[in-house]
Formats: C-alpha cells, structure tokens, sequence
DNA sequence: GCGCAGCCCATTTTT
DNA sequence: TGGGCTGCGC
C-alpha cells in the first residue's frame, strides 16, 4: 500500500500498531488527509480502527494530542477511547484535551466565550428535570394553563428547536402553533431569557452558543478552525442538525474530517438525529474518501444473513454487505409462541439450559423494544432464581435524592441558584410552603433578582408573616453558614455538613417506606463520589455533563435491556422476544412517523441482531396482555422479512398446528395469528393458563388449548364480498380471509394481502 | 403536611 | 394491569 511508506517508523516496516489490521481498516487509518467517510458495519473493528488513527496521527507527529478534536455522543464511548488509545501510546494520551461527548466540549468552549452569549463563566449546566422546571416556570409566568401546558412539553419543543439549531429568531413563525396555541416562539424566548438571569445554560445551549459565537465572532472560529488539524466523529448517523452545523463549521478550513457510522444503526431519530447527515457526506464534503468496513468479526454466517436480509428491506441507505469467514454456527431460531408467559417461561428454560452447558449467565441478552416488556422476565426470572441484570432505568443523578443533594451543594456554591433554591429550600419541611415561595417568587421576579436576594430583602420588609419570617430567616442564614464553611472545608467535610445539618439526611432516616434505605445508600454514594474531587466546583460540573451511571460490574447475572441500550454490546447469546406487530414494530412509532419510522424500527432489529454472536433467538407470542387486557398479535413482519434459509423455526408441535411443519404457503407464521377473542379471553380460558403455569415447566394443557384455537380462520370480522376502506389503498371488496389476514380487490390498488385491523366497512 | 382514593395514561433516551 | 399524579379530607 503507498499510505504504508508514509506511516513507516523510523527504523523501518510498518508500525506495530498497524498490524493485525485488514485493508480497509488500515485504509481508515491511514487516510488521514481531506474529509473521510468510514462506514462500519456492526461488529467491523470500527473502535479499533478510530482509535489507531488517533494513535497514527499523533505517532506520525500530523498533530499534537491538542490539535486533535474528536467526539463522541456518550462519555462511556469517549472513555472507552481513550483508554485504547492510551493503550497505544501511553501517557501522552492525557493531551488529547478535545476528545469527548459533543456537550463536553461544547461547554469547554463556551466557558472561555460565555460573556459573548450574556453568560459568565462558571455557568451552571441544566439537565432535562430543571428545563422541564424552567420552562414550567415560564408557563405559569405567561398566565397560562400550566395544566393544560406542562412544562416538559416547553422543554420538549425547545429542545426539538435546540436539535435543528434554530434560536428564537429562527424559528419558523408557522411552527409557533406546535405548542400554547401560537406561543411557543415566545415561550422559548422567555425561557432563555430566563436562562441568562440564571446564568444557565441548558445541553442544547451548549452548541447552540458555540454556533452563536462562531457565527458572530469570525476570528473566534478561526482560531479554532486552526487548531483542530484534524476531526473525528463517532457515530456520525446520531448527530443532529446543531451538531452537524458545528462540525461543519469547524471543519471548513482544513476539511480533515472523518466521519465514522453505520446508517444501518441510525436508531435515534425521534431524538433528532438525522440520518441524512451520512447519507449526505459525500455531497456536503466533495472528495470525500468513503471507506466501508464490512468484515464482521463478531457473528456467524446465518446472523449476518438474517440481519442483511432484514436490513435489505430499507429503502434509504449506503448499502452495505457485512460478511465473514467464520464457518458453520446455528441458524437464527425463531419461535412462535401462546402468550407472553409462555415466551417468558421458554426463555428461562433456555436460558438455564445453556448455562448447565457451562455458559455463564452474563454471556446471555434479553432484549426488548420497550420497557414495559421487562417485567415477564423480571417475575420469571425471580421465580426461577435466576440472576439478571437491568441496564437503564433512571440514573444515579437523575434521582430524587441524588438531585436534591446535588441541589444543596449547587446553593452552596452559587446562593443565586434559583432552581437549586426552589428545590430544597423547603425539603425537608421547613414551613417554607407554597405562600411563602411564592411570596420570594414575586419578589424576584419583579426586582429581578434571585429569590435568595429577595429572600434577604424580605426579612427586611414586613411583607411576611412573623412565622414565615422566621423559618425563612433559619434557612437563610444556614446557607450562609455553609458558605462560609465551604471556603475552608473539603468538598466531602462540607458535603456531610450540608445534608446533616439540613436535615435532609434525617428526612430520609425518618422515611418509612421501603425506598429510604437505598435513598441514604445513595447519600452516601454522593458523598464518596464528591471526596474524588478537589473542590465542589470540580464536582458540580462533573455532575451535569459527565453523569452516568457507575455500573457496578455484576458477573454472572444475565442482561435485560432495551434494544436502544443495547447498541454498540454484543452477547454470546441473544434473545429478541416481543417480535408482534404493534410491539416491534411499535405502533406508536409508525402512527407518528409512517414510512420512516418503519424502517427505523427496521434497524433497530438489526441492532438487536447483530448484537448476537453465536446464538439469536426471535420469539414472538400470539396472545399478549396489554395494559391489563388480553390482544391477539400479529408475528411481526420483521420475522417474514428474514431470509428462510437462515431461520429455523423452533414452534412446538402442535402449538402452532400448520406451522410446525415448516412454512404455509402465504405466511410462515400465520398459524400463530388467532382470532376469536371470545375463546381464550374468559374465566375458563384463564383458569386453565394458571393451572398449567403451576403444573409444570411444560404445560400440557396449553398446547391442547392451543391446538384447538389456532388451527382454522374462526371468525373473521369481514365477510367475503364486503366493501371495505383501507388508509393507503382507498376502497375495495374482500374476496378472501384468513384469520387477521384479509386479502383485498381495491379498486385502484388491485389485490392486497392486508391485516384486517386496518381495515374499516365502507 | 400527609395519606388515601380515584383518575389517567401508557416507546425508545444521551448529554 | 399498575404507576404516577391530583385533589380532597384530616
């Protein structure tokens, strides 16, 4: 290769960390001028190969650890990379001052340009609970119905502005109607004002600044457009309209950027990513090298398969063929099953399997599309004694008592604070009620100052109530206290002051309820995790943008998350149960985004899949309850999508009457689509479930019932010959149907094979 | 300020 | 079905 002469030590040969590298990984490496597109396909080495070309860049002496900008959406990712590339070259990997999350550095360059945006620095950082406050602040502030309009909705729209990089001024006027009947743009214009007395900014405002500064402050951007020599993006598929705008004015001047995605695993649009912004590359930087890393080294032929087979069904996307060399291996099993229970149940029974082959639990994945899925697998597990894990849920810093302890540190080191001040000031109880803190509200807001200031004023003034006044006066004055306190003590001595004498530590002692005790654990967590730093401020900030969760490294428990949570993990063996139409694909999802949406739900089973090295297994349930009731579901059409030959069908005999067989002609699956409700949803239907469910590991009595209901159309809710009206092929006449599947004459749209329930009488 | 009954609602989530 | 929130009564 010529690149190889370029990056040759100086004792000759190519460099040690260029081994064991395959071409196109080398080629990402190696590319090192002009803007590069790197497109990794799940499980291609993609870490690897981004981290030595940080390592070749600064081996090579391109650049200095500082003039390299390279970032990435979460801090797990932004660690993990530095850690390899230190295992490269070592210490001077402490240099690399621009490698993190978009928000870190972000905030990095706001704080040295703050006063351009009316901000001072140090400024406090905002996460999703305090915008949600804010903005319901600027609700009731603006006289309206903060019932009818809550805040997180503000937030939310905002935020969505936030994401397509638009300030107030630049929000189109006809999208002021998304929110308060027309005035939206002018609640976002409150709330940042807002923002700025509170010397504030939230994560969105974190970029949007630096696109402010760079826009009106030429000589800034370029300074920075200097210094970063050269640019590294991860998972660019995620990056939204703001973040896009960023690097693009950053990498105007020396365009050595490289973007590094898989638009396949572009699973966060509803967030406001836009997968436009890697289908576009080549166009928005022409030149562009595009590099596409395809060799897997993670899954067996038939996970590949199935997954390139599913993903094939996409319409927008920079195709891709993952292959590999691995031979052999089990093909993708896919399993139909009664309800959730059952699915539940055949899980844990696999699950135990493997493990008395010798697999340990945490090699095995549960992963769901939604939450609420967990909980079958949460009961069966814990009356199976099995150990599980669940990742996500709410964070350590996203939680009540966590957040309030962080409140008073924030007090303590900024009384100015009002968010910090609203939020604790009477927790615990202080008789500081709703009267009160409205009282110091007013104040503030009409002298425009902080409620801790007008709280000063008003033990001046005879506004009050001697009671009031007095509990006020008390909390004044002890946040006084530990200010003071705050200039000699550490950060853990003032720490454990604060919440003692407080009294926030007592309220939670005093607590009888089941949480307190993990809710003082976590106290304590606070603690430990404030001595780590020097000084409070260290903390605080530490707390806002690098706040994840310390997940403590539990062996042998198997996985239980969201597919979205799963994303960049892989397992020995996966489970993907919940595979219906309505759950995966989420209904919800395709009601709101249509066509688009589908296929995002369509790479989030890729994801799923991929995640899986040697073993993936699809289920999915004909019966399942929801919300308390009982719904017949539809096998996804995700599992139709996969390739035959991949797939193994694993349904019981019987269960699944025609199926277990092999394929029915119109629909592998269609045997598990039962219709006639009236059947299984009764007393007697349900009597026998529990009974079977006690029984033993495997029932007999379900799969006689089952038998019995799934075999034959039952009912069908339209009759041969009637006029029907579907959303997207207009009017037509049924001429078959079975079970859910109704085949239609439309007038315009000729015979269809649709699911009855989207289906009206016309 | 607390506790309880009734009511409403119900993806995915990082920073 | 069940969790979170609200409004009411003490």
């Amino acid at each position: 290769m010529a690149g190889l002469a370029e990056a040759a030590s100086p004792f000759g040969g190519a460099p040690a960390y260029l081994e064991g590298l395959n071409d196109e990984q080398r080629a990402a490496v190696l590319a090192t001028e002009g803007p590069v597109l790197v497109l990794a396909g799940a499980g291609t080495g993609k870490t690897r190969a981004l981290t030595t070309r940080l390592a070749h860049l600064l081996f090579t002496g391109k650049a200095q650890p500082y003039q390299l900008l390279a970032v990435t959406f979460t801090n797990k990712a932004a660690r993990e990379m530095k850690e390899r590339i230190g295992a490269i070259i070592g210490e001077r990997v402490e240099g690399l001052q621009w490698l993190g999350t978009f928000h870190s550095i972000g905030a990095q360059i706001l704080r040295r340009h703050a006063e351009i945006v009316g901000l001072k620095s140090p400024f406090t950082i905002l996460d999703a609970d305090d915008q949600a406050r804010l903005a319901k602040q600027v609700i009731e502030a603006a006289g309206l119905d903060e019932k009818r309009w809550s805040g997180r909705g503000l937030a939310y729209a905002i935020d969505a502005w936030k994401n397509r990089g638009l300030t107030p001024d630049k929000v189109p006027a006809n999208e002021g109607w998304k929110f308060a009947d027309g005035k939206a743009i002018s609640l976002y214009r409150d709330y940042q004002e807002r923002l700025r007395t509170l010397n504030a900014a939230d994560f969105g405002d974190l970029l949007i600044h630096n696109l402010t500064i760079f826009g009106t402050h030429p000589d800034i951007l370029a300074q920075y457009q200097d210094r970063f020599r050269y640019m590294l993006v991860d998972e660019y598929q995620d990056t939204n309209v703001a973040q896009y705008l960023w690097l693009r004015l950053l990498a105007q001047k020396r365009r050595n950027i490289c973007c590094v995605g898989d638009d396949d695993q572009s699973i966060y649009g509803w967030r406001g990513a836009e997968v436009e912004n890697i289908l576009r590359f080549e166009k928005d930087f022409p030149g562009a090298k595009v590099i596409r890393l395809e060799r897997n080294y993670r899954s067996t032929p038939s996970i590949l398969a199935a997954a390139s087979g599913l993903i094939a069904a996409n319409k927008s996307r920079l195709c891709k063929t993952l292959w590999t060399d691995q031979e052999g291996g089990e093909l993708v099993k896919v399993r139909g099953v009664w309800d959730g229970e059952e699915e539940a149940r055949l899980i844990g029974e696999d699950i135990e399997s493997e493990q008395a082959k010798g697999r340990s639990l945490s090699d095995m994945a549960v992963l769901v599309r939604a939450s609420f899925q967990m909980r079958a697998f949460e009961e069966r597990f814990n009356t199976l004694g099995l150990s599980y894990r669940v990742v996500g849920g709410p964070r350590f810093y996203e939680r009540e008592e966590v957040r309030d302890a962080v409140a008073y540190l924030r007090l303590v080191r900024s009384s100015d604070d009002d968010l910090a001040f609203d939020r604790i000031a009477n927790k615990p109880a202080r008789k500081l009620g709703g009267q009160t803190m409205q009282t110091i509200n007013a104040l503030a807001r009409r002298r425009g100052a902080s409620m801790m200031a007008a709280s000063r004023a008003l033990l001046e003034s005879e506004e009050l109530g001697a009671a009031a006044k007095g509990a006020l006066r008390k909390f004044v004055e002890m946040v006084d206290r530990w200010t003071r306190e705050s200039e000699h003590l550490g950060p853990r001595d003032l720490t454990e002051l604060v919440l003692e004498e407080s009294g926030y530590t007592d309220y939670w002692r005093n607590n009888k309820s089941a949480k307190a005790d993990s809710k003082l654990d976590n106290l304590k967590e606070v603690v430990q995790a404030v001595s780590e730093f020097e000084t409070l401020a260290a903390y605080l900030d530490h707390v806002a943008l690098v706040a994840d969760r310390n997940e403590a490294d539990e062996a042998g428990a198997v996985w239980l998350m969201t597919l979205h949570a799963a994303k960049g993990l892989e397992f020995p063996v996966v489970f993907l149960p919940g595979w219906e139409e309505g759950v995966f694909p989420s209904q919800r999802s395709l009601d709101e985004g249509g066509a688009a949406a589908l296929e995002e739900e369509r790479r989030l089973a890729y994801v799923g899949i991929t995640r899986a090295r040697e073993s993936c297994r699809i289920s999915f349930a004909a019966n399942r309850q929801m919300y308390g009731r009982w719904q017949t579901a539809l096998a996804s059409r995700f599992v139709d999508e996969l390739p035959e030959r991949d797939v193994e069908v694993v349904s019981r005999p019987g269960l699944y009457g025609k199926s277990a067989a092999g394929f029915p002609s119109h629909s592998r699956f269609d045997a598990a689509r039962v219709d006639d409700d009236a059947y299984y949803d009764n007393p007697g239907w349900k009597r026998a479930r529990a009974a079977a469910g006690r029984a033993s590991p495997s029932p007999p009595m379900i799969e006689g019932s089952a038998r019995e209901v799934s075999v034959g159309a039952g009912a069908a809710k339209f009759a041969i010959g009637a006029r029907v009206f579907h959303q997207k092929f207009g009017y037509g006449r049924v001429v078959a149907a079975e079970g859910q599947k109704v085949t239609v004459h439309f007038d315009h749209s000729g015979d269809k094979k649709v699911v009855d329930s989207f289906l009206a009488s016309a």
